[in-house]
DNA sequence: CGGACCATGTGTTTTCTTTCACAATAATTT
DNA sequence: AAATTATTGTGAAAGAAAACACATGGTCCG
């Protein structure tokens, strides 16, 4: 067990072995080697040991990792061993699918709350036991709810005031969906998912004649 | 101008100047420097004229880029001086999410025909100008509307089967949101968008006690 | 209990990316 | 027209990440 620094490639590759480990637990797998695991996520088996090997011993040579226990250990290297409290802003369609998304809650990220600017929205209540509310309660319903996470689904030209109203609070971590770049103070994490950065990829290797699939994941 | 293989991560950036470009051209902006545009990108600036110049130069020394120009030449680059033709498949809040998210005109991205399986939405006419047609009709209207990008958002269980269904088809795209690894023949590419890798990334570093800020895009 | 076997964990090597640092070159000033 | 200033384009260095390859330490069978 080393203490270097993490590289984020491992960080996002432990969430796909997570996942993929639990599509092999549901399968009846109790059993794996990391050739196997790699096969299924499309990775290098010497990655996966290395990947875990920052984090300490989980396998016993010879025969594998125990499926159940890695997903475990996995889970609580990822922070998942906690359920996370996320707060919503921007309730259009994006956000409607979002908070309806029954994945997350598996994972353990729950919303707690939902805010918007539009009157026509602002009271209308959500199938998760909570109503929409004006931007103006977010300070206020931050620190009730413990909201950690804010997601960011407003229109591009709101996100950075948003950004900025959710840096006065105690939450620390931003998704942002906005194809915009987020300026927030040193404490405040912001991670991006911008859907045509993914589509601009795929039209320029699509552009480019030639060859091969593979995924360049995430 | 080199002809060495393209970093993917080259191409990632290309797309999130090429974003911060269209701000900056209406703002008024008519030329820039690689220092201001890397700042508002968050990078180093030696990198965008590193990247820049897998593809040729762009630049005027002294003086800097010519905002119109370098935007121009960064979409030819990306593929984006055409439309694109997208077809989505699974027609939950996500899809309806993507189909009127008005990012995707703009950028050239149009999406012409929306396929389910629920005989609830079959038929049911989207703002778009075309309705929502069954799965068994993919092939065929693959086929007549030019399809290049298939989009799929079903539920996790439903993808893989929906991508052999695709790959049956000419078209040589995936955008998955499906948190599944999709296999699929060589000819198809396929890009995977999966939040709940992203929330799990930022949970990591939530959870990791410490320090600062940043923003792994993308 | 010993030998055959297997898959992990890891030191080393290779490959890929990023950053540095400066020569080349264009505009501007004196 | 020379000197000054600005900013590109790029070779070379540094740094990070991935892959190799094998010794290590387990299991299992006779």
């Amino acid at each position: 067990m080393k203490f270097s620094k993490i590289p984020t490639a491992t960080i996002t590759r432990l969430s796909r072995y997570s996942r993929a480990l639990e599509e092999l637990e549901t399968q009846g797998f109790s059993v794996i080697s990391s050739e196997k695991l790699a096969r299924h996520c499309q990775v290098n088996s010497a990655q996966i040991r290395k990947d875990l090997a920052y984090f300490g011993e989980f396998g016993v040579r010879g025969v594998g990792y125990v499926v159940k226990e890695l997903l475990f250990e996995i889970k609580r290297i990822l922070g998942l061993n906690k359920t996370w409290h996320l707060g919503i802003i921007g309730m259009g369609n994006l956000g409607y699918a979002l908070i309806d998304h029954s994945n997350f809650p598996r994972q353990g990220y729950y919303f707690v709350a939902a805010f918007d600017n539009d009157p026509q929205k602002i009271g209308r209540s959500l199938s998760q036991g909570f109503s929409i509310s004006p931007m103006s309660d977010l300070e206020r319903i931050a620190v009730e709810r413990d909201i950690e996470i804010a997601v960011i689904t407003t229109p591009p030209n709101k996100a950075q005031e948003v950004a900025d109203l959710v840096a006065k609070t105690p939450v620390r971590g931003i998704l942002n969906f906005a194809p915009v770049q987020l300026h927030v103070p040193e404490r405040v994490m912001v991670h991006h998912i911008d859907f045509t950065v993914k589509l601009d990829r795929l039209a320029y290797r699509l552009g480019t004649v030639d060859m091969g699939s593979t995924d360049p994941q995430t």
